[in-house]
Formats: C-alpha cells, structure tokens, sequence
DNA sequence: TTTCCGACTGAGTGCTCAGTCGGTTTTTTT
DNA sequence: AAAAAAACCGACTGAGCACTCAGTCGGAAA
C-alpha cells in the first residue's frame, strides 16, 4: 500500500463503517465529513465521487481478502485435506469478525447492484469469490487424494460449505444470532458432510 | 385478504420488486407513481408514509409464509423425520423461488437496520424466522425418534441447515450462481449431515 | 335530488443532498 | 527562500426528493 495522506485514509476508513452499517444511499457526504473532520471538498478532493469510495472500499477489500488468505494457508502445512477444510473454515470465521464491516458491504444488496451494470465492482467481486471458493475447493481435491473426504463434486461441494460458512457470518452481522455459538456445530456439520461413508 | 383497491394492491406489488431490486433509499415515489400509473397522492392516500408501504409488505410476507409453510406441512405425512427434512428443503427453495422479491427484501441490509429501531419490524422478521426454523427443527426431532436422523442438537443443527438452504436462496437471488444445480447436491449434504453414524 | 364519502389527482413546497468552486494552508522541490 | 504542487477548506448551488393539499369524480345512502 502506498502512503497515503492521513485525511484520505480516515474518509475510507469511517465510509467502510457508514457504508456496511447504514447503506450506501442512506450515507450523507455530510456524516462522513464531520465523522472524520474532513471538509465535503476534501472527500472530493480524493475521490471524484461518492461511488468512487465505495470501489476504492470494494478494491481494498479485495485485495486484503485475496493476500491474507493466501498467506495465511501458504504458511501451513496440513496432514489432511479434511484438516485443512477446517483450517479454512475457521480462518473464514476468524477472518470475517475482524474484518466485519467489509463483510457487511459484501454481503449488501447495493453492491450486487452496482456490479450487475459496472466491471470495476462485478470485477472484483468475482475475484472474492473464486479465491474463498477455491481454498474450500482445494482442501476437498487434496481430502479425495488422501482419502480424509469422500466421494463428491468438489466444486459444487465447496459451494455448498462456502453457503453454509458465509451464511452464518451474515446472519451473525445482521444480528441474528451468534455465530460463534454454533462453530462446534458447523465444523461437525462439514466434517460430517464430507467424510467417506 | 379483505378486498383492496386495484390502485393500492398495484402499489403494493410495484413496490416489493423495486425495493427488492433497486433497495429501498433508492426507490422514488416518483417511480412508484409512474410504474403503477397512481398519482403521488394516491401513494400517500393509501399508505401514510414510504416506511409504511415496507412495513405491510413484510407483514404480508410474514403472513405468506406463516400461512403457507403450515398448510403445505399441515397437508403430509412423512414415514421419517429425514423425509420431512427433504420436504421443508424443497419447499424452501420451492417458495423463495416463487417469492423472489419477498426473500430478496428478507436479504436486504434496510430490513435490519429498520428492525433495530422499530418493534414492527422486528416483530415480523422474527416471526418469520421462528417459524422457518422451528420446522427443520421438528424434522430433526421427528427423525431422531424415528431413528432416522442422528444425535445432534436440534435447534443448532436446525440452524445450521436453514443457513444453508437460506444462503442458497441468497446466493441464486444475487446472481452469484443458480441454487437450482446444486439442489441434488444440497439435499446429499444434508443428508450426510444429519445422518446417524 | 341532494348529500356525502372514499378513491384519486398533480402542481406545489421546503428541504436534503452530491458535487463545485475559489481560495487558503501545508508540504515538497528547487 | 522562493516556487510549485498537493492537501484542504466550507459556503454555495441546483437537482431531486418525500410529502401536502385543495380539489375532482363517481357512485351509494338519505
């Protein structure tokens, strides 16, 4: 990340919460400048419009997703696939509830919106996507090889684990019940779903 | 259904597919008026404010669902709890299907935030959630007398397969990727997932 | 026939909002 | 230190918004 002026980085900083807790049509230029401290014309100063902070949010995101997912699996080693479809899920659990407002957005109606009539946002939407999906599709190929996972569609299967995974992020975000209370239950789930009969 | 003007009962289903589809801050009356071909007024005749027509929406969506997740219940029988899970599965996808707008909204941030402040909303979100999850509830518990379904915690596991089939719905109604290939593999993974060992 | 009422109308109103602009301050470069 | 560039400021604008209101209309009750 290049450095970046204090007031820039502020403005992404509390639209990302404004974004994921209020909306994006219900977030007011106003809010974000006196949230931050920056005059309206300095939010415009760094971007050339309101839906410019959110592909800047969306961009990030992406980035931050994309990286520390493939270091975080690139710094271990499993004996399983099975183990490593834990480590997965877990990281996915672990990694969601830091970063909480950006899964929030992710999982709000305006971005699919917007990523329904512009590249930029369906562009990186999908690069999300296929990178978590595809961690549950590689721990389920290696679980096959070494007899840890049983007979499925590894892809459709990781589709599958990924609903179950990123639905109970998105119920716990939106307040419905905790999420945490019901990881013993959820690896048991998937362990239970995948292992060989 | 006590009987309802032609002019409000348009409004009314104008308003659930665009705030579905475009979010409800990003809905106009302007829109709703030249959608459904009432003047503004008319709007404000029949509903005392924008919230208002959001408001029975969702109580007409609690009612729908109430109504017709019991009476489809209410109607067979099961030789096991594990047939009644398959059935609650594939009415689920059966109805969100034909009531695509509905579990849109159900899916939207606005609900929520609304939900937080206002008792009415909230009271409507719940009953509904109660009512979904207290069927694959009796499912699993219907199925481990039977001996069908093995010895898992009912409400959590509930849960955890509502998420399931829920984030489906929520996936397919984005545009993320069609719940419909990849029912056969839902209704296996549940079946794995709940089976005794 | 008159009265009344629910459904409906659309121009009008005041306000809110994203975005602009002319200017100042701060930082970097020379 | 001077000049140039980058960062910042906030009053202002005008388009668009939710909502109002005075009034029309057709049909049912009195």
């Amino acid at each position: 990340m290049t450095k970046m002026s204090k007031k820039k980085a502020a403005i992404l900083q509390a639209a990302t919460a404004l974004f994921a807790t209020k909306g994006f049509a219900d977030t007011h230029m106003s809010e974000l400048s006196s949230v931050t401290g920056a005059a309206e014309g300095t939010i415009f100063y760094h971007f050339k419009n309101k839906e410019h902070i959110l592909l800047t949010i969306l961009s990030d995101t992406k980035v931050s997703i994309v990286d520390e997912f493939n270091a975080h699996m690139d710094d271990r080693e499993f004996e399983t696939g099975m183990e490593m479809m834990e480590e997965v899920v877990a990281f996915y659990l672990l990694f969601a509830g830091r970063m909480e407002y950006q899964f929030l957005i992710l999982h709000s109606l305006f971005i699919y919106r917007l990523a329904e009539s512009r590249a930029e946002f369906r562009d990186n939407l999908e690069a999300i996507y296929d990178c978590l999906v595809t961690f549950f599709e590689q721990a389920i190929i290696k679980g096959q090889e070494d007899g840890s996972i049983g007979d499925v569609n590894p892809r459709k299967s990781a589709l599958i684990v990924f609903t179950m995974v990123d639905g109970l992020v998105r119920f716990k975000n939106f307040n419905l019940y905790d999420a945490g209370a019901l990881f013993n239950e959820l690896i048991d789930s998937v362990r239970r779903m995948l292992k060989p009969n």
